[in-house]
DNA sequence: TCGAAAGTCTTGACGTCGTCCAACTTTGGA
DNA sequence: TCCAAAGTTGGACGACGTCAAGACTTTCGA
């Protein structure tokens, strides 16, 4: 809670109660939340809080590097409190986006490609997860 | 337009005078057209053709895979006629995407991560274009 | 030729996602 | 305290996409 104000505050921004409170959701969760999923976690315990303020604060986020957005999926953008370089896996059947190590996967190349300044790059896996063995916990 | 409709034919597609029209905008394309793109192209020269014929159109050709489908940029799908694996270069500044040859970026490891059966995979580039000398480039 | 069945298309309603704007409230500095 | 700036709200709006019902077409057998 209290570092969450800080987190803030050495960003730049406002700790106000509505950012907090969608700060202490988005950046703590190890999901890919949509926009919307932000909007119905937070407005559980802060009824008050509007669509708008919840797009606004996710941007300015984003904007301020407290988080990343991608567009992985079927049309909606997700959010990634997790910053660092890192890989993707998409599961074709639940939708379900997973982080990949940044080492897991070795990409030669795609920085130097020809009449583009590359900001980033990342390996998007999409397949089926194996439910057979190499699981201790059963669905 | 005689061999669209000898593909739809071997794609086992009824080709209909709308999937022919449709047929003649996307698959021949080299841009990446969202569903809307494709429903203004295509109605521009077929006035009554309906919106959920694009659609329905358009999902009956990625299931016939003379399609790829992606959601890159943000919140809409994208649709590809180029079918062969490739990379995707997504301009920051336009929104424009751009296929990379799959030769271009080596990557070892993707298709070997516990747990997981990888259908295919993919590098997704992010930046942009580089329109003259690059001497001012902040950040 | 006729009629039925299967396939295809259209219309219009609907839901979700996301943005915008004008008005209101809160905050912080002078 | 007062005021301006910053932040928030609700509602309207538009883009994107789906769905169901009915109409229209094509096919095919009798």
């Amino acid at each position: 809670m209290k570092q969450v104000v800080e987190l803030l505050r050495t960003h730049a921004i406002q700790p106000s109660a509505q950012r907090v409170a969608v700060a202490n959701y988005v950046l703590v969760t190890k999901e890919h939340p949509t926009a919307e999923q932000v909007f119905h976690a937070v407005t559980a315990t802060f009824p008050t809080l509007s669509r708008a303020t919840v797009y606004n604060t996710l941007h300015l986020f984003v904007k301020k590097g407290l988080l990343k957005q991608f567009a992985l999926t079927e049309g909606v953008l997700v959010f990634d409190p997790h910053v660092e370089p890192h890989h993707h896996f998409v599961d074709d059947e639940t939708g379900a986006i997973v982080d990949i190590p940044w080492d897991r996967i070795r990409v030669e190349g795609a920085d130097d490609l020809p009449g583009i300044d590359v900001r980033d790059f990342q390996v998007v896996v999409r397949g089926k997860r194996q439910r057979r063995r190499t699981t201790n916990k059963a669905t």
